[in-house]
DNA sequence: ACAAGAAGTGATATCGGTGTCATATGTCAT
DNA sequence: ATGACATATGACACCGATATCACTTCTTGT
């Protein structure tokens, strides 16, 4: 592989001119700089990044560690999803900033994390973001070299710089929407207690009935999964829930589900029950599941986890970090919120008058 | 950031000595590598990786470069979910070899994969693997200093070592055992009809009926999505070629769709016919999207896409590239095949003597 | 006890770029 | 014509590792 030795030799000047026509530095005569440029070509000359790092001590590189597919994935409804879109939101904003994104992949075990941050650490990059499978509290390791970490779709105790959705918010919006709607027996089935998420979009529910003035009964909350269950024992639980909201004397007219893939398996429970969607019953789901939710029939009206945007406001903060600007400051972590999307899942219950 | 210099007067021995301990290489007195080792953990030393490179020139970086998630996606259904886990079997095999893998993305936009090349080139990959977003033809740029490439999920003119999904076997197994199940008229719907997999696929459909001495009934097979056709336009379309096979007067039993989305929608449009699925027509997909196949009420019987094996491959070819092995050898590009996963979507029609 | 080889360690050059500073050439006002 | 200043280029050191080779200090067999 050629140098940029080779190069001066060939186009007959010094190495440092040819590495001022490489980085558009200084003056350069316009015959040299053509000679300097047919001599890289003509050579196939590609610089070495290592070189230039070792000399410059910068490398404008920032990693970004995933946990992307598990081998056995604890969430198999999320199966990688969220960290496509949430890297292409770092990506494009990186990039945009002159920056070089290193992604790896955690192939699901955390264990590996604290390996990925330190060969990360020995190419030297300037930032860090760990990027979560879905909305959690993580304990990241202190790696030394590893500065200005930033966490996306999770937080830490520590108050570490981080971005997750606004469950709270965007299931207070859908659930508002619903009441808007005519709805005021609203059901909901959530995903697993314990998840951070389940919590919050709990309180956004009832946050949304108490504004509007409607009662929170309690029998209208059922957990559709268990905590420290494998997934597959859960069907039948999904399918207990979905019962006793049906059971009770005072029916919900919409159903609320924790995720798209729960909605979509709603359906088929609710079309073995020969229950129609959204004539008998409306559902609503969480995730804005993009393939899942408008090519569901009905499609599916549901709340978007703006996972794009936690990217850019991610690299945003690492880019703030590395500037060492003010713009870091601010509770963490910071909810970003999404909007709900309305498709013909949900029946609209408002008398004609009413509207 | 402290160096080897200063972890060697740290520990009062030479630069080399701290290097040999490093690398665990040569022979080192025990004392001394416990000393050395005290030193670099007490001074928080972190090898550089820039340093080391342009020494050995050797990196064992591979790079990745992959589409992921188009901005404005082509093929909506498939949004990044092959790259994902074709770059997991990938990881997991380079890695065992010793290789670090770099992944770099396009977003989606094919003019940055020279880009992205080059970017590679500069930080001296050793080997590259070009993955596409579903089975097709490429053409890779070329780009100096970049060799030892292997293309994942897609192949090329020029012959380069490539491994894709064997489309034509997969759909043939498919239809073996809807025969085998009993099923003698059986529809298909397909994919974009310029797509290899659509031809490959349609291959496999016409052997599996050849070798069971069915007639190949052309009206039954019929293409749900056109090319060059903006994805929301097809949408109609799929309906249409649904309503032609079931006007036929001899109806099929089963109808295979081109991928699980599509299947997904055939169970909405034939929900809203009154026709249940399997009792009064069967339905198979493909891809064995897990989430959405298991997830569907009834479960859907798919032939799977063995994405994870495509990349476990890619990886064995670059791996053997870069040894220079003999094993390179052969036809490219390399199919992979797959199973069929058998679900409850297939109704089993042999009569109880015939099994 | 001593040569011969193994084990342990260090001096020095080098990988391919860029920072620093010096120098040569060109341009302009006076 | 000549200093003053901008423009254009080069010499040289250095970033942080490792390869090479040389040099001590131990073992070990006889």
């Amino acid at each position: 592989m050629p140098t940029i030795y080779d190069v001066a030799r060939t186009a007959a000047v010094s190495p440092k001119t040819v590495s001022r026509v490489l980085n558009g530095e200084g003056p350069v005569g316009k015959k040299t700089r053509r000679a300097v440029e047919e001599a890289m070509t003509s050579l196939d000359y590609v610089p070495s990044f290592a070189a230039r790092t070792m000399r410059t001590n910068r490398t404008g590189l920032v990693g970004l560690v995933t946990a992307a597919v598990s081998g056995v994935p604890v969430q198999p409804d999320n199966a990688g999803l969220p960290e496509i879109f949430i890297v292409q939101g770092l990506q494009v904003t990186l990039r945009r900033a002159g920056l070089v994104p290193l992604i790896a992949d955690t192939g699901g075990d955390f264990g590996r994390v604290a390996d990925l941050m330190r060969m990360f650490a020995e190419h030297r990059v300037e930032g860090l973001v760990y990027v979560a499978p879905y909305h959690q509290t993580v304990s990241l390791p202190d790696v030394p070299g590893i500065e200005h970490v930033v966490i996306a779709n999770a937080f830490d105790e520590r108050g570490t710089p981080s971005v997750v959705p606004d469950d709270r918010l965007g299931q207070r919006r859908l659930v508002e929407g619903l009441v808007r709607r005519g709805h005021r027996r609203i059901g909901y089935i959530t995903l697993r207690p314990n998840l951070p998420a389940t919590k919050l979009r709990l309180q956004g529910y009832r946050e949304a009935l108490e504004v509007n003035g409607i009662d929170h009964d309690t029998r209208l909350v059922m957990h559709g999964e268990r905590d420290h269950l494998p997934f597959e024992a859960m069907e039948g639980h999904l399918n207990d829930a979905l019962e006793a909201l049906l059971d009770l004397d005072d029916r919900p007219t919409v159903i609320c589900t924790g995720n798209d893939l729960m909605a979509m398996r709603m359906y088929g429970m609710l079309q073995s029950r020969q229950m129609r969607v959204p004539e008998d019953i409306s559902v609503a789901g969480y995730d804005n599941h993009a393939q899942v939710a408008e090519m569901l029939y009905p499609p599916l009206t549901t709340a978007e986890l703006p996972y794009a945007e936690i990217g850019v406001k991610a690299a945003e903060l690492v880019i703030a970090s590395l500037k060492g600007t003010a713009s870091l400051e601010g509770v963490n972590p910071r909810p970003i919120a999404g909007k709900a999307f309305w498709r013909s899942s949900v029946m609209d219950r408002r008398t004609p008058s009413s509207r």
